[in-house]
This record gives structure tokens, C-alpha cells and sequence, in this order.
DNA sequence: CTCCTCGGGTTGATGTGTCAACTCTCCACA
DNA sequence: TGTGGAGAGTTGACACATCAACCCGAGGAG
């Protein structure tokens, strides 16, 4: 029973093909945006909510669900890049202060975004063709949803005797 | 042409919903791993490499090779595995130390190896099913491929007039 | 033999992610 | 009125990744 939950071959080898390209793809997406336009894919993930938001503004609540962001990596990271002067805090409500995109927040996504979604597309989408492209996109809701689902019930949000 | 390189709808749910699985799955992989048996992603992954040499030693540029981590990450990462007593450097060739991975080492991979592969097989490879995981593997090696072109394009390693 | 260069490996500074503990305001309830 | 809880956000300590600079021993050219 050496089998028992292990993998075989064919699936060893399909997942270390899998972790390598995402990898690889990982890296070179990044280092494409860091080394062109000095930003990590971390400021990218938090200027595309910015910007894509009717207003410009969120509150740092509304950023983490977004991006499944802990709290305090959300809150330390925004304190770096209000440093760098790519958002603003804006204390509105008293308590909950309002992330807002500055303007110079705003010419760097601009700047970036086509040539990050043209590298997105000649390594990944285009690769896939869009037959196979629908098909990951199924599995990956589909892998999402089965370990949500483990998650709630290993822990659930609330339970009563 | 505001389409130019820009990814349409579908593409954009895709890769999106790609990316967020991706996220999801590593996390929960990581989560289990550290909680259950104190490793990390990366010391797995070192582990996994020495534990499947032949003699359970490695030279740190060959677990660079396997790995394709920087060779002050790994620098850094061994030292603190050695700290921790996972691994040992021998000074064999007095130049190139050589990297032992420790009883205690070899125990940790063996203890966490099965829960590991069967959490992948869970929630990953089941969820994909053997033909779409053998596409996924085709089309993970072209992508590596191709952005292996493009890096040697960009900065050819040799070129001779 | 001497000098140079090359490449594996190390180091330190800095930026980033995570955990746990904390603050602060609002609100429910007594 | 005040007391306690809940939830958003912050902080500090620590683990980790990256970059650039450095160390050092081998191998080649003079």
C-alpha cells in the first residue's frame, strides 16, 4: 500500500510541471513590473482595486476581501505605499480611514497595466487557447469552492451546542 | 482599440479566477504545513530534494538547480535549516561545503510527505481529474518553454557573432 | 610564479508577510 | 450611565526574499 494518498507518477509529474510554470510565470511577471515600472505585485494588486472602484476610494476592509489579504499585511503595506506616495489615508469617518489612489498612483497603474496584461497574455492566455482557458477557469472555481467548503468544515464560523 | 493588449472578459475571469485558486491552494497547503509539522513551503521543498538523492547530500548549487531559487536565498534558508537542525553542511571539499539533510530532517519529511500528498491529491488533482491534469501538464511545459525562449531572446547566455 | 578572472557561496541592508497582542470606536445591554 | 463585547485597524517581533557587494579558491595567460 505504498499508494495509499500519494501520487503517482503521471500526477507527481503533472503537479511539478504545474508548480514550476506558476513559478516561472510568477517570477517573470513580477520582475517585469518591478524592474520597469518599480512596482511589486503587491502595489499592483492593491492600484487595480483602487482604480477599478467607481470613486477611487476604499476602506481597507473592502481592499482585504478583495484581495484575501490578511489585515495586517493590508495595513502594513498601505503604510509603505503611502510612504512612496501612491495612496493617500483620509481620515472621513472618525475611525475608519479611507484608502484613496493619488494621482501619481494612478499614472502608474496606467502606465503599466497594458504591457502586464500583454505579458499575460502572450505567456499564459494565449498558450492556453481559449477552449482550455474556459476549462482552468472551471476547475480553478471548482478547487476554490472544494476547499472553502473543507475550510468551513474544519472550522465553522459559528456553531451552537 | 482600447483592446489591444488587454485581456477581454473572459480572459480576465479566467486568469482572475486562476489566480485566486492558485492563492487559495498554496495558503491552505502552507497553512497545514506549518501548523501540523512545523515546515515551511520552502523547507519542504529542500527536504523533498535531499531526501530523494541517493545519498542524501547535495552540493547548495544543485538544490539551486532543482529549486531555481537564488543562491543567497538558498544561502540564507540552509543557515537557518541548519539553526533548526534539519540539515548539516560538511566541509568535504573545503571549498564547496556539501548539504546533509539530519535524522531529524529525514524524519520531518517522512512525517508531513503523506498528509502533503494527500491534501494535493484532495484538492487538486481529484478536483481536475486525470485528462484535464494531463493537459494542465502539457500546457504548464509549453508555457516554461516559451518564457524560456523569451529570457534568451531577451539576454542570449552566449552569442557568437 | 603572479596576476586576473570566474563562479560558488556568504553577508548585510532593506522590503515584505505573518502572528499575536494591542487600540479604539461603536453598540448592546443592564 | 457604565460596562463589556465586537470588529476594523495598528504595531512589534520575527521569518523570509531580494539585491548588491563581497570572499575565496581554482584555473588560465603572461
Amino acid at each position: 500500500m505504498s499508494k495509499g494518498p500519494w501520487l503517482d507518477d503521471d500526477e507527481q509529474k503533472a503537479w511539478r510541471s504545474y508548480l514550476l510554470m506558476h513559478r516561472t510565470l510568477e517570477t517573470h511577471l513580477e520582475r517585469h513590473l518591478q524592474r520597469e515600472f518599480g512596482l511589486s505585485k503587491s502595489d499592483f494588486e492593491i492600484l487595480v482595486n483602487l482604480s477599478e472602484s467607481e470613486t477611487g476610494r476604499m476602506r481597507a476592509f473592502e481592499l482585504g476581501k478583495a484581495t484575501q489579504w490578511e489585515k495586517s499585511r493590508m495595513s502594513h503595506h498601505l503604510s509603505r505605499m503611502e510612504k512612496r506616495g501612491l495612496i493617500r489615508k483620509e481620515a472621513c469617518d472618525a475611525r475608519y480611514p479611507e484608502i484613496v489612489i493619488t494621482d501619481e498612483g494612478l499614472a502608474a497603474i496606467k502606465a503599466c497595466a497594458p504591457a502586464h496584461a500583454a505579458r499575460v497574455r502572450k505567456f499564459f492566455v494565449d498558450v492556453f487557447g481559449p477552449d482550455r482557458m474556459a476549462v482552468l477557469g472551471e476547475v480553478s472555481d471548482e478547487i476554490v469552492e472544494t476547499i472553502e467548503k473543507h475550510r468551513h468544515a474544519d472550522c465553522p464560523p459559528e456553531v451552537s451546542g
